[in-house]
DNA sequence: ATATTATATAATTATATACTGATATGTTTA
DNA sequence: TAAACATATCAGTATATAATTATATAATAT
């Protein structure tokens, strides 16, 4: 049981993680870290087509990582918790570290 | 070529995650935080087969989130910065999160 | 009531991804 | 030198995923 719980919380661990593994939804997500934002904003801030956003944005809901807010015609999505912005910084703070591993590592090749 | 900039950032990022989003890669990543490990202890750790986890370390390498030291006939896999750790725990962290938002949506649906 | 706007959903298609089994390559041991 | 062990790679297959087009649904304006 205790083995199915591990592999519950994993699965659900990549579950939220697929949420972030898509160009598309990334750019969604960057562009939500500014404030709530409706769909025909972010389709303009995204260059998306409204399906595309729409599917993604589902998805995104799905996994957690957004909440949606319908007033009137207008639905507005924001980031479900600071730590989904946190989530992207860290990212950027890992990729800035592997980019410079691979450039000393260019260096020294080159010597 | 500011945009195509952004683009590149954004697909280099959703490289990134994607390395989280599967639950084969997850779990060898969680295997690596308690240090460095090499391929069979990984497979004995995960019940993945070796040349899944081979294929997975080497999707791991590609995305930068790991680092490879070879000594003699065994390889060691690490975690390629503290940060990487920082993301699961953050993960897990945003996950409780999500989960009590839908905890207590249920217990308001049942009013 | 109808038209317009905003958004969600369905069906289809193309592409990407994950696993297995077989096998290749490199290191160590006998 | 050959066998054993550790690991990487390849080919094939099945499944998942992303985008598009068409369309449905809901809210607002006329």
């Amino acid at each position: 049981m205790l083995l199915t719980a591990q592999t519950n919380a994993i699965s659900l661990k990549a579950k939220l993680f697929r949420g972030f593994s898509d160009p598309s939804r990334l750019s969604i997500l960057e562009c939500l870290l500014d404030g709530p934002r409706n769909v025909s904003e972010i389709v303009a801030a995204t260059d998306l087509s409204q399906p595309n956003a729409s599917n993604h944005l589902a998805c995104l809901r799905d996994c957690g990582l957004v909440t949606a807010a319908q007033e009137g015609r207008y639905v507005y999505y924001r980031l479900s918790d600071d730590r989904v912005a946190n989530l992207l910084t860290l990212a950027d703070e890992v990729l800035a570290e592997v980019a410079r591993g691979v450039y000393e590592c260019t260096r020294v090749s080159q010597t």
